[in-house]
DNA sequence: GTTAGCATGTAAGGAGTTACATGATTTT
DNA sequence: AAAATCATGTAACTCCTTACATGCTAAC
């Protein structure tokens, strides 16, 4: 019965309100255009979203600045949300979690989206593991294909060939990722604490 | 509440019992593996599908070859799966189909895998209709990067990077295939038909 | 003064996923 | 006869999508 626990959209509103105050409307685009090319989102999950957060109290509404700035009459117009302090709690245990859930394909993303917030150690071993995650796929891919070659028409096999040089491709991106970091940030000892970006995304292209 | 009416699930079933009856199992795994790299259902999902189509008449269970080999017991055992008359027609109609679920991400996935099955003038449709999708993504990542270019960090837009270039990776993709459709079967008048295969999947990189 | 776009929401439901439960068959 | 793996199934749940309903605000 609705309640949106976790999932994907949680992480990225609260990432995004980390920065600055939003309402609704303003937040469903920024998200469309910081995932981009490989999610979007509705306003039929965006608003019962939010309205969960708030009930968290992990989000609350910005007072209005001006001294009455429109009295709200019959209480509809911009509502703008910031992070409470819970919030910015939960937010860093997000951005903790690096488990299975931050090398699937959504999750990947949104967890890559906020690595500006996030710890170089967890950076490095989401990086990691989807980096493994996608090599299992290649495995499994290719063994399905050398498997007596299973007869397969000529559509299938370009579908599959295409498939795999995208995760291939992918592969390679991380691997430059990888590198990227260890050069910044090589974590000398068992070093735990400040969440301060310091990698500069590669541009090792 | 359940029922699987449609969905890509359906359309691959039917398809993969369209070249030779098989349990699900079996079924299962070789949905993965032609679906590939960018799919992957459990038993889950199969399941209760196949209990849906069966329930529509649009498959059925194989009548075991050998007389009463082994007299199902107590019915635990392999259950093979063909399709019937309804079955074979309701695949050609979802072949048939190319409006816009047909060129989402998993809907052109499975309706490419079958592309031996479909007809050259919805092969086209289904190729074209993917390529303006994936331009409309284009445009809208490249016109959200430049309204007054969001203050993103450097991560942020790595991700976006990456994603715009495997997009345009896909879209070059897509204009191979479509110029090497073009090559086998111009479809000259309003011609309408076999639906035999013809194209050959272009090995034109 | 009416279209167009900003802004907020809800109800219903689709399409699988996860975790569990269990039996049959082959391998060691 | 124990372990592995083949094989089938279900209940509960998740997370999001679609379609709808509404009101405010600026431009023409």
């Amino acid at each position: 019965m609705s309640s949106q626990r976790s999932g994907v959209l949680e992480l990225a509103v609260l990432g995004l309100l980390h920065e600055t105050p939003m309402h609704g409307y303003e937040l469903r685009k920024r998200l469309n255009s910081v995932l981009g090319a490989f999610r979007a989102f509705g306003y039929g999950s965006l608003y019962p979203c939010l309205k969960e957060l708030l009930r968290q109290g992990l989000i609350a509404e910005e007072a209005p600045a001006g001294p009455t700035a429109k009295p709200l009459a019959g209480r509809k117009s911009k509502i703008v949300y910031r992070l409470t302090a819970e919030g910015k709690e939960r937010l860093q245990d997000l951005l903790r979690e690096a488990g299975p859930a931050s090398w699937e394909d959504d999750g990947f993303g949104v967890h890559f989206a906020f690595f500006g917030l996030t710890r170089a150690d967890i950076r490095m071993r989401i990086l990691e593991g989807r980096r493994s995650r996608l090599e299992e796929r290649l495995d499994s891919v290719r063994a399905a294909m050398s498997r007596t070659r299973e007869r397969l028409d000529s559509y299938t096999l370009e579908l599959q060939r295409h498939g795999l040089e995208s995760v291939e491709r992918e592969v390679r991106w991380l691997n430059e990722l990888i590198a990227s970091e260890r050069q910044s940030g090589p974590e000398p000892g068992g070093r735990a604490g400040d969440h301060t970006q310091s990698g500069s995304a590669g541009t090792a292209g």
